[in-house]
DNA sequence: TAGATTGTTAATCGATTAACAATC
DNA sequence: TAGATTGTTAATCGATTAACAATC
């Protein structure tokens, strides 16, 4: 922890080496730039600045400029970014240089949702299994998988290789879910069951709670009515 | 801003004024902390601690009483918090003692699934509204709601009086639903269309983005295979 | 050369952590 | 009183911002 910044020679070695010193703030943020860019090529642009890909994504050219500093100097002074370059960058960076495979577990009707949705596949991942407990559900086919038992969870694991796990059960059972796919070797899990989840330091959790998300809405929401509305 | 720390006299105001002061991040906790509340009191205990609430949560002792003194000081030392009285407190700093009306704009496989996802209703919202463009889905009851046209939107908002928006809606079309909502009142939108939505500084904006998500599980899991493996 | 735009530095700001005095 | 546990302080850490030198 802690590596200096360095008078900056050898450039490969040094660009894995600071891929670990990416701060977790702006790797949350590439994405966003990786969209941006998808968006700045389908205009047909060649070319891009800090200030329109910034514009885009939604945050400030300092910002951007600074957290693709972290991932190396990808841009001409005076010139801009080339955005297929940038691109490919950020995908490499992203560790989306080979596809990512990704397995589902709870097929109820979130889990249907997310299994057909194209924006999975399109960024870098492939589903490639589907797990229920339900027996009303398993052996039915969505988004051209069958629904595989929960009992065979780690041998779908196994068979697949899946190493990101996507959990849509219910709270209830989400923590022994996630033990079994964290045994079978799964190292990311995104879960949208509303509970916390406990996992080994090497595993990696992200955790969406729609209503979590209202609640926080709520409260802007009702700092606005209760405060004299500063800003 | 900068509202200095003062001796601490007068209650009720300065509960009142320090809500304001409410770090973002903390704000983004309070639904986990209400969440082990609830979980808690399931339980049938009547007194918690901060290390009880926080292994529930997810966070450390220390966090979680950082943050619940920025609300107030709702626990006894010695002692502990009482989960209904400290339940009652974060509900009402969140802004839920009164109930919150949610509009959903864009009835496909995600509108749906979140249409009839029961967590939003127990945590303090009231699904008032679901629109959608398409001619096939305008006119079906989905969750006990007939979905209503986009031309209608800015009525809908208008005669249900929903202050928060869900947006389901393709990208292509999320710019433009949002700065709708936001012109017919709506002050709060989570959206999961992936791209950025600009909105004036009194609204704010909750994006979810799946792919993204998976994205940002992608670079660790590809850290983990590159790097030294430390930590 | 003049104008443009990056990459980097340094300053500021906000969040987290750890320790402990207050107090039940 | 002794033990427990909060609420607060101060130190550390990480992230953001703004300005500008480097350089195309």
């Amino acid at each position: 922890m802690g590596v200096r910044r360095t008078s900056g020679r050898d450039g490969v070695r040094r660009a894995a080496r600071e891929a670990q010193a990416v701060p977790h703030a702006t790797v949350g943020r590439l994405p966003g730039y990786l969209r941006a860019l998808e968006e700045t090529a389908a205009d047909g642009a060649v070319l891009t600045s800090s200030d329109e890909l910034a514009a885009r994504a939604g945050v400030t050219p300092a910002q951007l400029r600074k957290d693709l500093s972290f991932l190396g100097s990808y841009g001409r002074r005076g010139v801009g970014y080339d955005v297929g370059h940038l691109r490919e960058q950020i995908t490499v960076a992203l560790g989306l240089a080979d596809v990512r495979r990704v397995l589902l577990v709870g097929v109820g009707n979130l889990g249907h949702a997310l299994a057909n949705y194209a924006g999975i596949a399109e960024r870098g991942f492939v589903l490639v299994g589907l797990v229920d407990a339900d027996p009303a559900v398993v052996g039915t086919t969505v988004a051209g998988l069958v629904v595989e038992p929960a009992a065979d969870l780690a041998a779908v694991v196994a068979r697949t290789g899946a190493t990101i796990a996507v959990l849509t059960t219910p709270a209830a059972v989400a923590q022994r879910v996630c033990d079994e796919l964290v045994a079978a070797g799964v190292v990311g899990v995104l879960t949208f069951a509303p509970c916390a989840l406990r996992v080994p330091p090497h595993v990696d959790v992200r955790a969406v709670d729609v209503a979590s998300e209202l609640q926080i809405l709520a409260f802007h929401d009702r700092a606005r009515s209760v405060g004299g509305g500063v800003s």
